[in-house]
DNA sequence: ACAAAATTTTAGACTAATCTAAAAATATAT
DNA sequence: ATATATTTTTAGATTAGTCTAAAATTTTGT
């Protein structure tokens, strides 16, 4: 539409460049990760990184992985802000489950309109989050930063609220909602088992429930204040 | 994400094959039409026939032109029926103008979610008629009938209401702006002149106005009851 | 430090969709 | 009816993205 310069598949490669760099702090990103995610073989990655060095959208050096360049992280992040803004779209305005959104936002990611981009963000009133409590980075292609830290890693008795997950698998999800543990419930750690590591948590002040240590791993949460 | 059959190029082709039909009142379609319309060139075309033929999508005799088979149809009217509730969506939620909308429904059409499209249109208030006056197929995958007539077959100083487009170019379209000449006004046919075949126009029964032959030959009506 | 293991790249092949040029079939026009 | 023009199909290439198998490089373990 406005100018596609590039395929869905090289819009991918760099997304998930963007996310597992950042997931690494900024450490590169192999060959071989890359191959896990994007469902391809190592050879077929190989191939695509000499592609995208070629037209300068990452910085590649033969067997030492991949980091974005600056006109690479300028795609990836606007093909991230319009996946989190149509996953907001699915959850506030047609009504899926958090759980429910992320597949078709895969595909929606790559429709292609500034202005529709714009119109879309305007209607949603312009949500700095989406529904996983990822942030949405913003139209000149700014990631907000957020930091979060993991329930795992909270002291006994603090107050905090949650934030985000960072694993977005359906299964955790739902996992989350029979639960009820939602984005923006207060949560307080009252005590670790000797036995599992598993976590009894008080819940919005009211209610004490139990997670697994992984669930507790993977709950993203800030200090109340 | 249900089942994608069909690459997004296939899908075009169906459809493509089904507007055309259609507008040729269920003749077959020819291979250089499907050049012009899928903007590529006969030789590609014959290959992509030979393909859908195979796959039962599409009754192809070498040389005889082309129809949807049963099969073929239901596609076509799946993607038909997207890209039609996705350019309500577009002006109705979102705001843009008739004439902004048919490139991005073009993508919009080939996300591929029964859910999505089931959602979409209960969101939409389940919309009979897309922002052009065209109908919108419904789930089951049947296209509505609609009898309109073009204005310049309409007698004189019959009343009528304007209720589509047979040509959606920007263009027109914003030409019609111009003049507000919208879907639903009222329009009683005046004059015609015997110079150039423009007509005098009595919109809504209040202004009138004047438009060439090629307008009114555009312009989609049915008797005001 | 060096052999073994793991990772990454290259070589060569395949499929989908496209092209140009040439051949075949159909339509048209005297 | 037959030559001419038009349309359609086939033949042979090309490009993007993928694959398997083999070669090259880096990492690991003793
Ligand atoms: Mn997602
Ligand atoms: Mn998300
Ligand atoms: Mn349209
Ligand atoms: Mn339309």
């Amino acid at each position: 539409m406005d100018n596609q310069l590039l395929s869905f598949t090289e819009e991918n490669y760099l997304k998930i460049i963007y996310l597992l760099t950042e997931r690494h702090n900024g450490n590169e990103v192999s060959t071989n990760q890359l191959a896990e995610h994007t469902q391809t073989k190592a050879a077929s990655v190989s191939d695509m990184l000499r592609k995208l060095a070629e037209k300068n959208y990452i910085n590649y050096r033969k067997y030492q992985g991949v980091t974005l360049t600056e006109a690479g992280e300028q795609i990836a992040l606007g093909v991230i802000r319009k996946h989190r803004l149509w996953e907001v779209f699915l959850v506030e305005k047609l009504g899926f489950g958090w759980d429910e959104i992320h597949d078709i936002a895969e595909q929606l990611e790559h429709i292609d309109s500034k202005e529709l981009t714009k119109r879309l963000d305007d209607f949603l009133e312009n949500p700095k989050f989406d529904p996983h409590g990822d942030p949405i980075p913003d139209a000149k292609g700014k990631m907000p930063s957020v930091s979060y830290q993991k329930l795992s890693e909270i002291a006994l008795n603090q107050s905090v609220v949650m934030m985000g997950v960072s694993v977005h698998s359906p299964a955790f999800l739902q996992h989350l909602d029979k639960q009820q543990i939602n984005l923006g419930c207060g949560l307080k750690v009252l005590e670790i088992s000797d036995f599992d590591k598993s976590y009894s948590i008080l819940l919005d002040g009211k209610t004490t429930i139990f997670v697994s240590n992984e669930v507790a791993k993977n709950l993203l949460v800030s200090i109340d204040e």
